[in-house]
DNA sequence: TCGTCTTTGCGACTTTAGCG
DNA sequence: CGCTAAAGTCGCAAAGACGA
């Protein structure tokens, strides 16, 4: 067969003869139960339906794809493109429209390949690069302006969605889809009605992207009598996964079949000084892109587009005429200084390209660093946040607990995550809600760009969603599973050393040392904050890992820091103080976030658990969490288990601490004012209020000033927010 | 309610080190 | 040697905690 093919078409052979595959389905099963088809032959009304079995072609085509990464969470692969053929092939060949979540995730395997070989295997599918920007096809191969599409149905795009679980581009944000569905949230699409109270107030509340979006669109569908799909694609450009932007060759654009010609829209789109206008007015476009269809994956969605693009785009714009494009259109005080570089995401502008990277990492990409104190499970949005808050000797600071309310919107991702891992026994070993299964959902971290000039691809396949424990990264460090048994798994790419001092402590690091200490000290003395669960700690490795410690000055910091907790317990219990005993349960139970994850399989299976009363704090928080998902006390840090997973460690580590002498400690005894969500302790009634309005009512208290949307989660914060504003005579951009 | 302190976020800028 | 990326330092603003 090759060599046929070879003979017939010397180029692209691979993808000829993958198509070849599809198109003339050697030997391509049916997988559906029942079926003893074993070729696929496509219909001829509809090619997706075999003609032997009736059964669809995603049911025949998973016979030749992988499906053991879905349990497998450890693993990913390398995107070759003759693997993305075949992903491609499920939502492709013979459709005419792509599910948004799936073009999704396909941009992302797009991103990682050629050019060449996107549009190779477009065509062969017969898309082309257009229609799938567009997501659907506009026009047949005769031409005729389509006015139905086929489309895969929802169990083939389900099925489909799992493929992307094997790949690191793509892992993450499959399952945060996976979540978002199996939370039920519906897909949204805004009405078009024109005057609506919707629209007003969208338009009011965000002025930039109203206008921005109103303008650009009104200056290209006025512009010339082209049909607004072909204009709209210029400004659609910008969403390619790949570098489009002045760097594809019109005949890419153009149909394989030539029937929409080619475009004009090039010189535009090189145009550095167009190229800024349309990449800021394209952002305002790409969220409403974005925002609109597609709630799932809201994070990585946002991100998507401009994860990928902010170096490439500041290429053109940095590179290409001295950012000409930037600084040539702004005069006077506002016009940017020589060098200065520009993020498309939000518009500003910075010193250099590392500062925009770490601007971007911090602020779109939502990268985390986690505090390298064992134990601790603080995240901070940069290295330098990160680093001193670990130089900081107070150990309070590394309790592990939610101290850090900033980063509310990573918080409540992985709250999402982690909240519905802790219902993942129920729902996800069986078909869930959403008929999804995701055995190993435990990734939920912000997709790290992947440059490809920057990342390789085997730091691609190793660096994204292949940390099951672990959701947030540092930097761009290849990361390696925390749960992988095998030895080998301990820096098989090993980085370049730090160019400076070793300050800036690796997780991957940070997880072969522990592995080695590990293995060292397994049997040595316990850290103090794990004296209980010695026992835990046995026999089992990943649970070693957490009652390991590290030598030199950490270990009698942290001998210090368990010194000053158990103080801090004592004095706490002399305080009463219910919600901090809470909080100590919490560092004895499950002082890691790893060790929050087990000690929720723990109670699992634990009798612990089962105490009604824990039941009805469940009740009532499931209760709450009707009322308001987002809610800080179901929020967790650093991809430990969340606060409720906690309280449960300390629920059922509350009768251990019993045999270790804590047992008198009955909050409700010396404090009847607690709250019934949290079981947290205060003084008086009015503090239960505040506390239940602000954690769990979440009420915020919007600033007073006209034209500020401003929210804050206490009145203290909203005024004294109002008396900077008095103050400075400021305007405080609306959030 | 308010003042103060602590902590974090983040941009500007510098230093270090790899690489061609 | 220059370019570049990574990592560090510095300073300011803002938010939360806490006590008066």
């Amino acid at each position: 067969l090759a060599a046929y093919l070879e003979s017939k078409n010397n180029t692209n052979v691979t993808i000829i003869i993958l198509f070849t595959c599809v198109s003339f389905s050697f030997a391509i099963c049916c997988t559906l139960v029942n079926c003893n088809c074993d070729s696929f032959k496509p219909g001829k009304l509809k090619r997706r339906q075999c003609e032997n079995c009736k059964h669809g072609w995603v049911a025949h085509a998973l016979s030749k794809l992988k499906v053991h990464h879905m349990y497998q969470s450890s693993q990913v692969e390398i995107v070759h493109s003759n693997v993305v053929f075949d992903i491609c092939s499920l939502m492709l060949y013979g459709t005419q429209a792509i599910p948004i979540r799936l073009k999704i995730l396909l941009d992302r395997l797009f991103s990682v390949l050629k050019q060449e070989e996107v549009i190779q295997i477009l065509n062969a599918l017969d898309w082309t690069l257009q229609d799938y920007i567009r997501g659907y096809v506009l026009q047949d191969v005769a031409g005729k302006v389509l006015d139905r599409w086929a489309i895969m149905t929802f169990e083939e795009e389900i099925a489909t969605l799992q493929q992307f679980l094997r790949f690191g581009e793509t892992k993450s944000i499959v399952e945060l889809m996976a979540l978002q569905d199996k939370e039920g949230q519906a897909v949204l699409v805004p009405s078009t009605r024109t005057n609506s109270d919707i629209r007003t107030f969208i338009e009011r509340n965000t002025p930039r992207t109203a206008a921005n979006l109103s303008a650009s669109k009104t200056d290209k569908l006025s512009g010339n009598s082209m049909h607004h799909f072909e204009n709209f694609i210029n400004s659609m450009a910008f969403m390619l996964p790949f570098q489009l932007l002045g760097s594809v060759p019109a005949p890419f654009l153009g149909s394989h079949t030539g029937q929409q010609g080619q475009r004009d829209n090039h010189p535009s789109l090189s145009h550095p000084s167009e190229s800024t206008l349309l990449s800021s007015g394209d952002f305002s476009t790409s969220d409403n892109y974005s925002d609109g269809p597609s709630t799932p994956c809201t994070p990585s969605i946002s991100s998507d587009v401009t994860q990928m693009s902010p170096e490439s785009k500041l290429r053109s714009l940095d590179r290409n005429g001295s950012g000409g494009g930037v600084s040539g259109g702004i005069a006077g005080g506002g016009s940017l200084k020589k060098g200065r570089v520009f993020c498309n995401a939000c518009e500003k502008t910075f010193y250099d390209k590392g500062t925009l990277k770490i601007h971007y990492n911090a602020v779109h990409l939502k990268i985390k660093h986690k505090c390298t104190i064992e134990g601790c499970n603080m995240v901070f949005s940069s290295l330098r946040s990160r680093n001193r808050h670990s130089a900081n000797p107070n150990p309070r600071l590394h309790m592990p607990m939610n101290r850090n309310n900033r980063d509310k919107d990573l918080r409540s991702n992985l709250s999402a995550d982690e909240s519905s891992e802790g219902e993942k026994s129920s729902s996800f070993p069986s078909m869930g809600q959403s008929g999804i299964l995701f055995p190993n959902l435990k990734t939920v971290q912000p997709v790290l760009p992947f440059y490809r000039s920057l990342v390789t691809p085997a730091e691609l396949a190793n660096t994204p969603g292949t940390l099951p424990s672990l959701p947030l990264l540092s930097s761009s460090v290849p990361v390696k599973p925390l749960t992988a048994p095998e030895p080998c798994t301990t820096d098989p790419i090993p980085k370049k050393k730090s160019r400076k001092s070793s300050m800036p402590i690796k997780i991957e690091k940070e997880m072969v040392e522990r592995d080695e200490q590990d293995k060292e000290s397994s049997s040595e003395d316990e850290a103090p904050l794990h004296g209980r669960d010695k026992d835990e700690c046995d026999g089992n490795k990943e649970e070693g890992r957490l009652c390991t410690r590290q030598a030199g000055e950490e270990k009698e910091a942290r001998a210090y820091q368990g010194k000053d907790m158990e103080r801090g317990m004592t004095e706490r219990e002399d305080k009463d103080d219910g919600s901090r005993v809470t909080e100590t349960g919490v560092i004895t139970c499950a002082s890691s976030p790893f060790e929050n994850r087990l000690m929720d399989n723990h109670c699992d299976d634990s009798s612990l658990c089962q105490d009604p009363e824990r039941e009805d704090r469940e009740h009532a928080l499931n209760k709450m969490s009707e009322l308001k998902w987002d809610d800080g006390e179901h929020r967790l840090t650093n991809g430990g288990g969340p606060q409720l997973i906690e309280r449960e460690a300390s629920d059922g580590c509350g009768d251990d601490y019993g045999d270790s002498g804590l047992s008198h400690l009955d909050p409700d005894a010396v404090l009847p004012h607690h709250c019934e969500i949290c079981s947290k302790n205060f003084k008086n009634p009015y503090s239960v209020k505040m506390h239940y309005q602000n954690v769990h009512l979440k009420e915020m208290h919007m600033c007073t000033v006209d034209g500020c949307n401003a929210a804050f989660p206490s009145r203290r914060s909203r005024d004294r927010n109002l008396a900077v504003i008095t103050h400075n005579r400021g305007f405080r951009r609306p959030l």
